[in-house]
DNA sequence: TGAATGACAACCC
DNA sequence: CGGGTTGCCATTC
């Protein structure tokens, strides 16, 4: 059980980060990384994805690809990100209207 | 300690 | 636009 102080500040980050993402507005992983201080470490945002998770209470479904496409095509998610008001269409969602851009003085 | 892994990104054709 | 290849870097075994 690795609690956010014991994780690496970058996984704490992403975890923190994510957690801003607000209803209706998702985030990719190149742009979490990159908040996250790595802006080639969006690989690692996946795998933290996958390992916290579900220890955490993460809105993963609002972190999508950089193409603006659901990763997991999770009926699931695609349903979360409707009810929130996203508009998915086939798996694809239209960053330039609802990609999050956080303020760095969170 | 060293090597493999991975819910990706960017580049190239 | 679509498919394939390379790069990145923290986590895990």
């Amino acid at each position: 059980m690795e609690r956010d102080e014991l994780v690496s500040p970058f996984t704490a980050q992403v975890i923190a980060i994510i957690r801003t993402i607000p209803s209706g507005k998702v985030m990719t992983y190149g742009q979490i990384a990159a908040l996250a201080g790595s802006p080639r470490g969006a690989r690692q945002v996946a795998r933290i994805l996958h390992s916290m998770s579900k220890k955490h209470q993460l809105p993963w479904y609002r972190v999508i690809s950089s193409k603006g496409e659901i990763s997991l095509k999770d009926d699931e998610q695609k349903m979360a990100l409707q009810l929130e008001g996203v508009e998915v269409n086939n798996w694809s969602i239209n960053l330039s209207i609802y990609q999050y851009y956080p303020d760095n003085n969170a």
